[in-house]
DNA sequence: CGGTAATGGATATAAATATATCCATTACTC
DNA sequence: GAGTAATGGATATATTTATATCCATTACCG
């Protein structure tokens, strides 16, 4: 019952910046093969990929650069708007707000909150930190559907229920935390110590393929 | 030949987070049920993925709860030390530096480097920002190993280059753009806009399968 | 205009990952 | 102490995802 191939999905990112850099170069076509080669993956994944977004190329020339990126913004959502509102506007809270890689995607953080006396009233970039007791009726208001949980660990589970009082339907948690939430709310975790983990696992296991004959760590693990 | 699966190495911090939970509630024991149910998982699932880790429980009871996090940090390779260099220090920068939830990881941000004069010789929590400059001579002589990019994208190709001349092994870059280096280097790209699109096209397929009645979206994407 | 090389698209295969089932062992209840 | 319910661990299956192969079509070159 699944639709999207999700793994999929977190590459299109990575083929829309490299379309991106062709684009600016003046280049009108890009082949699979180019694509897959300066994105660092296999042709097959990138032809699926490609497939997946709709996008159809020409025989013997490639895909239509502007096109593409067209194809894969449509297919990501990145053309319809999306208000959010963000909660915690602490240094990464702030870094979001700050983003401009957001544009791009359809992300309009409308509206920052927090408790913080020192933090309310001021603005990063045109948006507002206000306090977070007017979060609730304004989300009803304005019908904010996204919210972006940046408090710390131990305030998360009780900002996220506010945030369901304030019917948002989708929550970008931040913290390292496990939220408990009703089923019809869409939880998206972003966990950068899985990210930084997975880097250092990986490297582990591409200094093994390509041993330095000084230095060589002994692993016993085998299969 | 790849020897992990990197889908269970970035629920592992999930676990830890849920663990720890119950840790400090004074549970001794947890079973993968209990575990599964609060970490929104299939409990065949968590079962592997522990058993991944090396821990093994007790029938009838489950698993000891400070053992298994030791497991799972071990396996992580939370428990060794990585010294890290970070270059970009403005908002984003700030607030990798600022996060408190590295230091169960092993991260250890030891200097940050900036080419702002503004901000060279100020510092977050304890990190000093530093000239550019020094970079490659200093990470030359401590070995540093781990390069955390969070320049602005036009100028991270070239910073990355940089911290290749350093000789930095891994490369965790918050640009949302595509590195080009040398195959020995072990690079992650952490892209902020896969997990929003993520998020959106999760939402999609929910909210599809649970329709609320007004405010229903057409979606004429079928397969 | 003919031949050659390259491409997208479809199809087939392999591998990785998720899910389900079973069973011996253990704790708990009465 | 016997019976029952629950657990981890092993095994088997299904699904998803990645990789490889093939071929008709197109551009390019002479």
């Amino acid at each position: 019952m699944r639709v999207f191939n999700f793994s999929a999905v977190r590459r299109l990112p990575l083929y829309h910046s490299v379309l991106r850099d062709y684009q600016r170069s003046g280049l009108q076509q890009i082949s699979t093969q180019m694509l897959a080669k300066k994105a660092n993956m296999a042709t097959p994944v990138v032809k699926k990929d490609i497939e997946m977004t709709g996008a159809t190329g020409k025989t013997g020339v490639g895909y239509d650069i502007v096109g593409l990126i067209g194809k894969i913004e449509t297919f990501l959502g990145w053309d319809n708007p999306n208000d959010a509102f963000l909660v915690g506007a602490g240094r990464l809270g702030s870094a979001l707000m700050a983003y401009e890689g957001f544009s791009r995607t359809g992300l309009n953080i409308v509206a920052a909150f927090d408790i913080d006396p020192s933090r309310i009233g001021s603005k990063v970039r045109d948006i507002n930190i206000l306090p977070l007791d007017k979060m609730v009726s304004l989300a009803k208001r304005m019908h904010v559907a996204t919210g972006i949980l940046t408090v710390p660990e131990n305030q998360a589970q009780q900002v996220a229920d506010l945030l369901v009082t304030a019917e948002i339907k989708r929550i970008w948690n931040f913290s390292p935390c496990v939220l408990q939430l009703p089923p019809d709310i869409t939880l998206q975790r972003e966990d950068l110590c899985a990210g930084l983990s997975e880097l250092m696992l990986r490297a582990g296991v591409q200094e093994k393929q390509n041993p330095k004959p000084l230095f060589s760590v002994e692993s016993p693990v085998v299969s």
